[in-house]
DNA sequence: AAAAAAC
C-alpha cells in the first residue's frame, strides 16, 4: 500500500516521501481515500497514528485541485487599490480550511506539518491563530488569506467577532483531539465556530474517543460520517517496552535516572516530574553532569517552551525535563526513552506519558522509577493499562530492600527492538515467570476491586516465580502494615477513600520523621525542608 | 504539588 494508491496529487506523495514516510499508517489508509471522496469522518485514533497527514493530505489535494486563483482576488485587489493611494478597509480572510485544536503546541505541529507537505504547491497556505500572539502580527498573517487556519478556539472567536474572518468560502472543517477540546471547556467556542461555517462543509472529527459527548457533537455537526476506528499498535502502545524500577530515596532515584541517560541505545529522552520546580532542577542538574537536557513546564513564556521544542527536534537537547505540559501532543519520533522520575497523578496521564516514544512505527523503553511506597500507583496503572509491568533491576543499582527481582528483563534491549513487549491479544509477557504460564483465573487484570481487609495481600502475579519468602509469616521489619492489622474499614465506606480505622495504640513507632503535615514530602517520602518551597 | 484556553 502506498500513498500514490490512496489517490493523492504527485506533488503531495513526494512531499510525503520527502518528510521521510512510505507507508501510509492505518489511519491514513482508511481516512485518505474516505476523505478523498468526499465523506465526512469521525475518527477515534490516538495520537502518534499519523492523523495529521490523515485530515491534512486529502485536505490539501481537495484545495490543490479547486480553482484557487479566485481566493487569491480579494487580496490582490486591496493591494492593487493599495497601490493606486485608495484606503483600502481590511478585507476579512477567507479560509477554505479550518483545524481547530486545544492547545497552541498542537496548532504549531500542525502548521509546520501543512508546510511540510506544500513544499511544492507554494499557493496554499497555512497559518496558525493561536492566544498569546501579538494582534498586529496575526493581521499581517490574516492580510495574506491564507487558505488554511490553524486554531485555537478563543483567539479564533475574538477575530470572527471583530470582523476579521470570514468563513463563507470555508469547504473543510477539521476538529482535531476533539475529546480534549471538549474536556477544557471549549463546547460552546465549538458550537459558535462550527455554526458561522457552511453546512456545505466537510467535516472530520478526530478524538480517543467517540462516545459520550463527544458522539454527541460529532453527529450533529457531520453528515453521512464514516467512523473509522483504529486500534492501532501504537494505541495500544505494544511498541514501547514498559519497566519498573524500585528506588529506596531521591539519591538512588537520580543516580539511577543518570545511569539510564548513558543508556547506549539513548538517542532522545524525556524525564517527567511531578512539578514545575523540580523540573528546573532535575534539568540543571543534568546539564551539569554534562547531559544536554532543558526545562519544559508551563510557567515558561511560550515563546521559550517553543524554543526548547525546537531544540528538542533539532537534536540540540537530548533530555527534556517536563512535567505533564508535554505528556500530550509532543511529537518527536526520534524520542527513545520515557522516564517517568516521578509517577503521574492519574493513570490515564501514564498512558499518554509513555505514548511521547514509540513514535512513527519505531519502538521505545518507558521506565518508572518508584519509591517502595508507591507500589499501589503502580497497581493502579496497571489496572488501568490492563496490563503487568515488569519490575526490572540495575546491577550495581539494587534497591536495598528487596524488591522483586527479574534479571534479563533489560539485557540487550535496543531500541528498534520490542521483543520485550507484550504481543496483541497477550496479557503476559515473554519472561521467565511468565512465558510458560497460562494468564491466572480472574487474573489481575480483571479482577474485581480487592476488600482492603488491611492486611498485606496475597504475592502478585509478578513475584511468583520467585517463590515463598524465607522467612515468610515472620513479621517483615520495617513493614508498617505489618506490625499490626488495621482496622476494617466500617461497612459502606467508600474505596480507596483513605480510610484506616482507628491505629491501635502504639502501633506505630516514631519513625522520627515528623508528619507529613508538618512537612511535606516528595512523592519519595523523602523530607525537605519549607526552604525549598 | 499540573495543564490549558481570549484580552
Amino acid at each position: 500500500m502506498s500513498f500514490e494508491a490512496l489517490g493523492l496529487h504527485a506533488s503531495l506523495v513526494k512531499a510525503v516521501a520527502e518528510a521521510g514516510y512510505t507507508q501510509p499508517t492505518p489511519v491514513q489508509a482508511q481516512a485518505i481515500p474516505a476523505a478523498i471522496a468526499g465523506r465526512d469522518l469521525l475518527v477515534s485514533s490516538q495520537t502518534g497514528s499519523g492523523k495529521t497527514a490523515a485530515f491534512m493530505l486529502p485536505a490539501l489535494n481537495k484545495l490543490a485541485n479547486a480553482e484557487i486563483v479566485q481566493a487569491r482576488t480579494t487580496a490582490q485587489s486591496a493591494q492593487s487599490a493599495r497601490a493606486k493611494g485608495e484606503r483600502v478597509r481590511f478585507t476579512a480572510a477567507q479560509p477554505k480550511m479550518l483545524v481547530l485544536t486545544p492547545t497552541r503546541e498542537l496548532a504549531l505541529q500542525v502548521t509546520s506539518a501543512t508546510e511540510q507537505y506544500t513544499t511544492d504547491m507554494r499557493r496554499i497556505r497555512a497559518v496558525s491563530i493561536l492566544g498569546g500572539m501579538p494582534y498586529p502580527k496575526q493581521m499581517q498573517l490574516l492580510a495574506k488569506n491564507p487558505e488554511i487556519l490553524v486554531a485555537t478556539p478563543g483567539r479564533l472567536i475574538d477575530h470572527m467577532e471583530s470582523g476579521k474572518i470570514d468563513f463563507s468560502e470555508l469547504e473543510i472543517l477539521v476538529l482535531d483531539e476533539a475529546d480534549r477540546m471538549l474536556d477544557m471547556g471549549f463546547i460552546d467556542d465549538i458550537e459558535k465556530i462550527v455554526a458561522a461555517t457552511p453546512a456545505s462543509r466537510q467535516t472530520m472529527l478526530f478524538s480517543a474517543t467517540l462516545d459520550g459527548v463527544v458522539g454527541n457533537m460529532a453527529r450533529r455537526i457531520t453528515k453521512d460520517p464514516q467512523t473509522i476506528q483504529i486500534m492501532s499498535a501504537a494505541n495500544r502502545h505494544e511498541n514501547i517496552t514498559q519497566r519498573v524500577h524500585f528506588v529506596d530515596d531521591l539519591s538512588h532515584k537520580n543516580r539511577l535516572l543518570d545511569h539510564l541517560l548513558r543508556d547506549e541505545g539513548l538517542d532522545q529522552a524525556v524525564v517527567f516530574t511531578a512539578t514545575k520546580r523540580d523540573a528546573d532542577m532535575i534539568a540543571d542538574r543534568l546539564n551539569i553532569a554534562g547531559f544536554a537536557a532543558a526545562a519544559l513546564h508551563g510557567d515558561m513564556h511560550q515563546g521559550a517552551r517553543n524554543r526548547t521544542l525546537d531544540s528538542m527536534r533539532r537534536g540540540q537537547v537530548r533530555v527534556l525535563v517536563a512535567t505533564d505540559v508535554a505528556a500530550r501532543g509532543i511529537d518527536v519520533p526520534t524520542i527513545t526513552h520515557v522516564v517517568n522520575y516521578d509517577l503521574p497523578k492519574f493513570p490515564e496521564d501514564y498512558v499518554h506519558r509513555i505514548g511521547r516514544t514509540g513514535r512513527a512505527g519505531r519502538n521505545g523503553l518507558a521506565i518508572s522509577l518508584v519509591n517502595h511506597a508507591e507500589g499501589m500507583n503502580v497497581k493502579r496503572i496497571e489496572r488501568f493499562t490492563k496490563q503487568l509491568i515488569p519490575v526490572d533491576v540495575v546491577e550495581g543499582f539494587e534497591p536495598k530492600r528487596s524488591a522483586p527481582a527479574r534479571t534479563g528483563a533489560r539485557a540487550g534491549w535496543k531500541p528498534g527492538d520490542g521483543r520485550n513487549a507484550a504481543k496483541p491479544g497477550q496479557r503476559s509477557f515473554a519472561k521467565p515467570g511468565y512465558a510458560d504460564r497460562a494468564p491466572r483465573e480472574g487474573g489481575f487484570a480483571d479482577r474485581a476491586p480487592r476488600q482492603d481487609n488491611g492486611f498485606a495481600r496475597p504475592a502478585d502475579s509478578r513475584y511468583a516465580d520467585r517463590g515463598p519468602r524465607e522467612n515468610a509469616g515472620a513479621p517483615r521489619e520495617g513493614f508498617r502494615r505489618d506490625a499490626a492489622p488495621r482496622a476494617a474499614a466500617p461497612a459502606g465506606a467508600p474505596r480507596d477513600a483513605g480510610h484506616r480505622g482507628p491505629r491501635p495504640e502504639g502501633a506505630r513507632r516514631d519513625s522520627g520523621f515528623a508528619k507529613p503535615s508538618a512537612h511535606p514530602r516528595s512523592a519519595d517520602g523523602t523530607r525537605r525542608s519549607f526552604g525549598e518551597y
